[in-house]
RNA sequence: GCCCAGAUGGCGCAGUGGUAGCGCACCUCAUUGGUAAUGAGGAGGUCACGGGUUCGAAUCUCGUUCUGGGCUCCA
């Protein structure tokens, strides 16, 4: 964990940046400059935007200014003497305005740079002494899409060299586990201009690992009491205005298509259909609790600039669920959800997780005492799991709170995946009811849960997790099978073929390369297994074996190799 | 959507005014090889798209589309 003080660092070299800036170009305007997860940065409003040079002259200026150990300078100021002395900085006066007469302003100065500021620093900047600016980009003031984009600089500092390093090889780990980069070169999926952007072409190979991961869903979710069903893309648009998403979704829905003078709608949700689903005819207690998973086709419009791969489409699939219950069986519902999604995790080698909860928003519907309830029996649940997790204050959707699980993957870094969201919305809206035992008519309470979240961002942080040597269960191709002449071909043929009846996918390694560029084809592949087959093996009726993870492993005969496989599995 | 930067054969790249080149992959032939690249040959691109400037544009310019890094948003 970072502690305070590489926190201050990375302040304290914004504040270095910032005046490095100053000098090098006099008539920007500085806006804020805090230190963030992995560095910091500082935003500017500059005539011309920032290049890559420039970034080098600002990193020399900052070395001189580090070198000379300049001092930070700390000075409390009355808001009269703050408003004059940031009169020229207009983004520094609207902070200013923000803040209360009598509170406690403090200025810090280095090397001659003087910005409006709470501190702590340290107390000279030769105290800096590893550092890099990383990259340019705009940013709105304030996080407001409303308001002008400045230009921001990114930076990182770290204690020494070598964790600056470190951090900057991890960097480099990241890219070279770049779903798409690896989905390319994998031919796993591809995603095309021809076609639109955002929408996703599983080619062959991630078409089965899709399919392995939906056969192992579908088949745990049978086993844990869900009942599966499938639903339309489209619908009638007035089935969103029931649910409400024509109100509070509109700007993130596909336009509207006209058939047979009426309005259809590409769906970005599943839910309405699975309340449709339910109120096809009357409910009864008996029933409850009623859990429907569908792996649901949505498109949803997402503005051009936040694309990114699989993790972030236009067109996906999520891996939905709808739990219809009782007030009474909410909390043992979620509970139960709880401990499925670790279970599932864990078959995809994630074991580490962060749990938010998400409460009660300003605008919201429902009484107080349903949210009480509700979020109480989210917060027993996880207790009852033994499961620690953070609060996100009025985080909450407007129709209930939430619970998200965020998954840790090889390298450290957190996925939002699942979610868990409670909804006294829709149940209302579309009215549906059970008949309880008291004969009388109840609302149920909805609970709306993904686990993956989206097959496709899956799919993306599984590439990533594994830098695309999935384990031999979700391997498109788990055995390469390589004569190392024409006269083993024959042979390994019959290998093929029985390995192929014993149900392994299997590739047949005949061009007419040597040995060494088959094993290299094969390891680029990421294939776990490989099998050697040469006139030694022919005659001792085996099989040399080869695995991604361990190399040469020896000969075999084929029936061992596949009591070995099978217990991978 | 906004700011910035890109777009050259399937992939990775070179080429800043005189009508395109390299490596890998692909195809053919030779080679029959023991754990990460055998050799030779061949084919493949109207340089993202549409205007403009120019005798002449991959190259300069404007617009569009898409991609990348961010912002905002999110599964």
């Amino acid at each position: 964990m970072e502690n305070i003080d590489l926190s201050m660092l990375r302040h304290s070299c914004s504040h270095v940046m910032a005046a490095a800036v100053k000098k090098l170009f006099g008539d920007v305007k500085i806006a804020i400059g805090p230190s963030i997860e992995n560095g910091f940065y500082y935003d500017f409003d500059a005539e011309r935007p920032f290049t890559p040079e420039d970034l080098e002259l600002i990193t020399k200026e900052m070395k001189k200014i580090i070198k000379s150990r300049a001092p930070f300078i700390r000075r409390e100021v009355t808001k009269a003497e703050a408003l004059s002395l940031f009169k020229d900085e207009p983004y520094k006066l609207e902070l200013l305005e923000a803040i209360a007469e009598g509170e406690t302003i403090s200025t810090y100065e280095v090397d001659g740079f003087l910005d409006l500021c709470r501190g702590p620093h340290v107390d000279h900047a030769g105290r800096i002494k590893a550092f890099k600016l990383m990259n340019v980009a705009g940013a709105y003031w304030r996080g407001d899409e409303k308001n002008k984009m400045l230009s921001r600089i990114y930076g990182t500092a770290f204690a020494s060299k070598d964790e600056l390093n470190e951090y900057l090889q991890r960097l480099e780990e990241a890219e070279r586990r770049d779903h798409r980069k690896l989905g390319r070169e994998l031919d796993l999926f591809s995603i095309q201009e021809e076609a639109g952007p955002g929408l996703v072409f599983w080619h062959p190979k991630g078409a089965l690992i899709r399919k392995l991961i939906e056969d192992y869903w579908k088949t745990e979710h049978l086993k844990n009491g869900y009942e599966l069903v499938v639903t339309p893309h489209i619908a009638l648009r007035d089935l969103w205005k029931t649910s409400g998403h024509l109100d509070f979704y509109t700007e993130n829905m596909f336009s509207p298509m006209e058939i047979d003078d009426a309005d259809y709608q590409l769906k970005p949700m599943n839910c309405p259909f699975h309340l449709l689903i339910y109120k096809s005819r009357v409910r009864s207690y008996r029933e409850m609790p009623i859990r429907w998973a569908e792996m649901g086709t949505v498109y949803r419009y997402e503005k051009s600039g936040v694309l990114h791969g699989l993790m972030r489409a236009r067109g996906f699939t999520q891996d939905d669920a709808h739990i219809l219950c009782t007030r009474e069986q909410l909390h043992s519902e979620i509970q139960r959800i709880m401990s499925f999604i670790f279970m599932i995790f864990r078959k995809f080698d994630f074991t580490e997780y962060e749990i938010f909860l998400s409460t009660r928003p300003e605008k919201s519907v429902g009484s107080d005492e349903i949210w009480d309830e509700a979020t109480g029996a989210i917060r027993t649940a996880l207790e009852t799991e033994g499961l620690s997790y953070q609060i996100d204050d009025g985080g909450g959707a407007f129709y209930g709170p939430k619970i998200d699980v965020k998954i840790k993957d090889a390298i450290g870094r957190m996925w939002q995946c699942s979610t868990v969201q409670i909804d006294f919305n829709e149940p209302e809206r579309f009215d549906i009811t059970y008949v309880g035992q008291d004969g009388e008519h109840h609302r149920p309470i909805m609970i709306h849960r993904a686990l993956f979240g989206s097959l496709e961002r899956f799919f993306g942080i599984l590439i990533e997790n594994y830098a695309g040597a999935f384990p031999l269960w979700l391997s498109p191709v788990q055995i390469a099978i390589c004569p190392i002449t024409d006269n083993n071909t024959g042979y390994c043929k019959n290998v093929f073929d029985t390995l192929t009846q014993e149900g392994f996918r299997c590739s047949l390694y005949d061009m007419n390369e040597p040995l060494k560029a088959k094993i290299k084809a094969a390891e680029l592949e990421k294939i776990p297994c490989m099998l050697i087959v040469g006139d030694r093996d022919m005659e001792a009726g085996k099989v040399s074996v080869r695995t991604r993870k361990d190399g040469d492993k020896g000969a075999f005969t084929v029936e061992e190799l596949i009591a070995q496989l099978k217990q991978e599995l």
